[in-house]
DNA sequence: CTCAAATAGGTCAAAGAAAGACAAAGATAG
DNA sequence: CTATCTTTGTCTTTCTTTGACCTATTTGAG
């Protein structure tokens, strides 16, 4: 059953889509529209709609005030930049957050974010968790790096 | 005589049938179903529908949680044979002479291998020896998996 | 102009929801 | 009898939802 977050997920998504990566919500009249805690606007924002995922949110309060996500088109050049960003370890939903973007800007073909999904996700890496998320970052890094130096070659 | 978890099973394979070889169950929802504890179907679940057997297991918690299984069809039964062979425990020389083996008989892009190669990789693996082979099975198997369910995307 | 009221978003913590981990007890096959 | 498989229960982790309180902006009365 998809919750709550993830049918205001919906909606916003497309808000951004229909404005060509920007939008500017009013986070009163969302909750309104869903009958819901103003809190909880804010809260599908920063877990749908992170910086990791690509997205700058900006606001103002008062009257007049709004939520603007600005969808930022990540570049060839920026991909090292990500790598360092992901750091020394690295939580699954981050891991995945940063596959979802590099796949949304074209850098990564759909199968190879699967296998790189899998080669990351909880269930492979049977670990306790400060450990986990350390070897996620290291596998992280590795296959980015493997998958960037091959460049030019098919599939 | 027929196991609870029998049953269990033949229930959650009847809905991976219907959804076209995926289901998102609700634990809690077949649980009372059956009048069994909750972790009686993780049981079901981890002991028969495990990634040896072609099956990707993923999950949610909290409010609007669920367990998606996704069963991946080999047309190629020799994938599936490589995956049982592969056991529990992988060493590194192991893991890439089944990927060598899986490049050469044109199952896998040169690209593909690269990055599973990169992501098998005693570097990125830095874990003590019984812990580091056991991880690295689990992570070979879910990448097959991954990448032979998502065949007929590109790249 | 000044400042108080109205407007609107931010933060945080607590409660609720749902799955995961694991151990222990029970059943069964060999 | 023993090893393996099943079943249950308890505790943990993660994700969602709400509510109370805080901060920033605008507006308008005096």
């Amino acid at each position: 059953m998809a919750s709550l977050a993830d049918l205001i997920e919906e909606y916003i998504q497309s808000l951004v889509e229909e404005g060509e990566g920007m939008a500017e919500i009013q986070r009163a009249l969302i909750a309104a529209h869903f009958r819901c805690a103003p809190s909880q606007v804010s809260y599908v924002i920063a877990s749908r709609f992170p910086p990791e995922r690509g997205y700058i949110i900006e606001s103002r309060r008062g009257g007049g005030g709004f939520i603007r996500l600005t969808r930022v088109i990540l570049d060839e050049g920026s991909i090292r930049e990500v790598m360092s960003d992901a750091g020394n370890y690295l939580s699954q939903s981050e891991a995945y957050d940063y596959l979802e973007r590099l796949r949304e800007d074209g850098h990564l073909g759909d199968r190879t974010f699967e296998v790189m999904r899998a080669a990351l996700s909880r269930n492979a890496l049977t670990l306790v968790l400060p450990d986990r998320d350390l070897i996620r970052a290291n596998i992280f890094k590795a296959m980015l790096n493997a998958y960037f130096s091959s460049a030019d070659k098919e599939e």
